[in-house]
DNA sequence: TTGAAAGCGGTACCAG
DNA sequence: CTGGTACCGCTTTCAA
């Protein structure tokens, strides 16, 4: 089913059935109707592939995130597609899992998909893309990760500002012993998130903390802290690297019979709409999802035009949120 | 950058780059080596739509669902998505947010795509589609709406089943007050799930039920929660139609000093896991969604070759999952 | 207002 | 083992 079936069915030749097609020029009315008619008894449906080749362009923007079951990312996600729709883009949606080397299938895909623009949404990185990016000459925004070049545009939160917020917020209510839940992807000393907070633990003397890290998930978040507790461990306040893992943490705190926050104070990071819906509401640190994704479209969907843009690098400071899961120290700890 | 300026490099032609790029056929290994290095100089990335628009195959399977920030439909997507790709084939996705309209759009952006495989889990419909659906020849699984025809496989769960076992149990817990959250998608008698609701509670006559519905979402669970309780209705047991807004549920009632279950019992439906990390954890019915998303991919990357699952429709009967968001009447209500 | 035809970037068949 | 070339389905001049 392809124009030239169309064309002669509606008696025109492609060229007319194309312009029809994308309502472009003056048709005029009598052949349009013929030639939607034909369009309509065939149901045909255009081929996008051959347009997109044809037209050079793709109209498509890509989005590749980290881990999509995290509502963090999917929040980012909704708000660059529902921008993307409004201006007339499509959007297709990849998944690295954490994991570099998916980073680069996707990213290499996304090339090849000649999408007009590109966002990714990672912790992890391969340097070797900075340089494909580079000449594939494609609008791209990193966020978290990267840095700024000619077609790449830079948003990072200051993660450090928002863990220091936190920990001194925790020390002003007398902890002194802490936790750290990460997951896999930020573990190691090498990483940012990591190095945040043990700088800003180093800067009180009187802390202490001990990290665990497994998956990025519910399951994870509990694991984690199950790896914390194992050996005798007693903090007194457990910093989660986000909201997921501290409702992960709770459940496994709830089951040893430890309440939050009399007995363990928890903190998340995100401010994802589940952290108001569990039980106790997670004291957290809020990353301003939508406003992210609104800066993401408008920096690469208007590359082509105006830059709104100017920066290539834009930084936000996120804000602390105090809800139920933290206290004071119990008494005697 | 296109197949011609790497051919022109390696000294070599057009097909033979085609060739080394699939690697088929047998290329001399030091020609093959010339084109390589030719590729890497160049930064080549082969430009996908010429590819399929030659190749007359995609290779790419589409996944449309209601409501992605759902982990129901989350679930089966990674499935899904593992599936294909573990048989080399890549997945779009498309979200409908239970607007038929939408729906339209994204099946025939996925027609479009010439997608070599379409999974359809929605709860909205449009008559057309099925039509249009049949004579594009692709392979569908349609999830909970749609009927069974030549290229197409039904996967339905027996929601009826789900809810009566619920309903029993609540019953013989002595409860004869209900109340039903749904989400607007499932609003009306004319459909399934909440006639599914409707004809279970019907079968004992001593029981009562009201119903409200919100949005598919953390915030709309609660907002329907606040809508069923406002008119001085005093439900001793509000069953969700899943789990998310089940958790919504939750929190309104914890707002307003009820206690789960000793005031009110709470059930959800579909098993995410959040169901087991929210507080209390949910009573709901597992729906094998894992299964779900592997028979879909055995039914659509099979079609090709020798179809391996027979049935055009496939029926799942779920199971009751009792946790702590059930218990008995509070005396003297 | 419409048609003819030259690409867009690959694939695959046919020769050599 | 390699090159030439006819498409794949659509867009877009250029003429008529």
């Amino acid at each position: 089913m392809n124009l030239e079936q169309v064309a002669r069915r509606a008696k025109v030749s492609t060229a007319t059935v194309s312009r029809v097609l994308n309502n472009a020029s003056v048709v005029k009315s009598t052949t349009r109707a013929r030639v939607v008619k034909a369009i309509e008894e065939l149901k045909y449906h255009p081929n996008l592939h051959a347009r997109s080749l044809a037209g050079g362009k793709s109209r498509t923007i890509g989005v590749i995130a980290s881990n999509m079951e995290n509502p963090f990312f999917f929040d980012i996600y909704k708000t660059i597609e529902s921008d993307a729709h409004t201006r007339g883009y499509e959007v297709v949606m990849a998944n690295t899992d954490y994991r570099s080397e998916q980073l680069v299938t996707s990213v290499r895909l996304m090339i090849g998909r000649r999408v007009a623009g590109l966002a990714v949404i990672v912790s992890e990185m391969a340097p070797e893309l900075m340089d494909e990016l580079n000449d594939a000459r494609i609008p791209v925004v990193f966020y978290d990760v990267g840095t700024p070049r000619g077609n790449v545009t830079n948003i990072r939160v200051n993660y450090r500002r928002g863990i220091e917020k936190v920990v001194d917020y925790l020390h002003s209510l007398g902890h002194r012993r802490l936790g750290f839940i990460g997951h896999h992807a930020i573990l190691g000393p090498i990483n940012e998130r990591m190095k945040a907070v043990m700088d800003a633990v180093a800067r009180i003397p009187s802390l202490e903390v001990r990290t665990a890290a497994d998956a990025d998930t519910l399951e994870g978040g509990r694991q984690a802290a199950r790896q914390l507790l194992s050996n005798g461990y007693e903090p007194t306040a457990i910093i989660c690297v986000n909201d997921v893992t501290a409702v992960g943490v709770l459940r496994e705190l709830r089951e040893r019979g430890l309440r939050v926050p009399q007995d363990v104070s928890v903190t998340g990071f995100d401010n994802v709409k589940l952290s108001e819906f569990c039980y106790p509401a997670l004291t957290t640190v809020h990353i301003p999802r939508e406003q992210i994704g609104h800066i993401i479209c408008e920096s690469l969907m208007s590359k082509s035009g105006k830059s709104a843009v100017a920066e290539a690098e834009i930084v936000i400071d996120p804000e602390f949120v105090l809800r139920d899961s933290t206290g004071p120290v119990p008494p005697g700890k």
